[in-house]
DNA sequence: TTAGGATATGGAGACATTCTCCACTTTGCA
DNA sequence: TGCAAAGTGGAGAATGTCTCCATATCCTAA
């Protein structure tokens, strides 16, 4: 796919960790222990520990993915959309993306600062939404990325034990992004 | 002081276990070993584990005394404030009460829900308040008490790690409580 | 005052998890 | 094909949670 540096089987391994930490995060929530990763991966300790030094590592790595897809739906919506539009529904489905697993949502602040390309693709284009939706004038011009970051972690976070979380985030984000608008 | 139903020297050893979960909390944040702490109130695990099972009942408990004064001094300015000024306010001082030390904000929600005086006074004075504002009209309809509880400890997190907290608040309490207000 | 039931205690240790270290294996280039 | 570089597994050290129960302490009723 793409240039990883690492030999052939060390990025076979890489693989399998990835595969079992997902279905695992699926299964379990996102605090499972990293050792059962590791069994699960048939992959000694010290193998997942090299590659992904921390949880949030590892977390960021299985959620690149769906980040992405995130930011690329966003691009490609774009131009259809209103500056407002756009940004609210970026940030309805960031919120829905991280409730995927359990206890994902705490750590969303840490994992999105992992530089890996779903991340940053995040970052980018949420900070260029936010830019469009203020020079456009129905953004306030106070607001942040590192705002709403940490509030849709904490919609995400208060969502977490909803058995149907997609109406709760809808409100949530409804309101967010109330506030942000421009009177 | 009150009814606690405990033997005298438990009572005592319950009140060394508050004093120095508080000093513990403050110094190294909430997520300190609880081991730590019966060390430090030179009282063996047992006894702690006895008193306050989960951290988040430690947690409850320390947080008792500030809880209740939040919810006073709400009841005591209500007379003079405007249904939504003393909305704001309470969500101000609430979160700037639920970041006196680190990673308390992160269990904001199952903390409250704990019992205690304080917790109860909270959450009746906000609900109360919340009521008030939407029959005077000033708050949306559709927000619940737990919508506000969510509200506040997204605030409470994405300050937590700031050195002055007090400005970042002020700043996102008036983002959120923008977004719940009647257009 | 004191006996004795009720209450409460400490801290060893079972268990879980994180994370490191290094003797050994595997890979892939020259 | 040989060998340096890269990678591996898993034992075990370090830390934290939480339980259990022999022992100690309280407090009441006589």
């Amino acid at each position: 796919m793409f240039e990883s540096g690492l030999r052939a089987d060390a990025e076979r391994n890489r693989q399998r960790i990835l595969v079992a930490a997902e279905e695992l995060f699926l299964e379990r929530g996102a605090n499972v222990s990293l050792d059962e990763v590791a069994k699960r991966a048939k992959v000694g300790a010290g193998t997942l520990y090299r590659r992904f030094p921390t949880r949030e590592a590892l977390l960021a790595a299985t959620s690149n993915e769906r980040f992405t897809s995130v930011a690329e739906a966003s691009l490609a919506r774009d131009a259809d959309d209103k500056p407002g539009d756009a940004l609210r529904q970026f940030l309805e489905e960031l919120a829905l993306n991280t409730s995927v697993y359990q206890s994902l949502a705490a750590s969303l602040g840490t994992v999105i600062q992992h530089g890996t390309p779903g991340c940053n693709a995040i970052t980018e284009e949420g900070q260029r939404l936010l830019q469009r939706a203020k020079e456009a004038g129905v953004i306030r011009g106070d607001m942040s990325f590192d705002d709403i970051v940490c509030v849709v972690s904490a919609i995400a976070i208060a969502v977490e034990k909803d058995s149907e979380p997609v109406p709760r985030v809808a409100h949530l984000v409804d309101l967010l992004f109330n506030g942000m608008r421009v009177r």
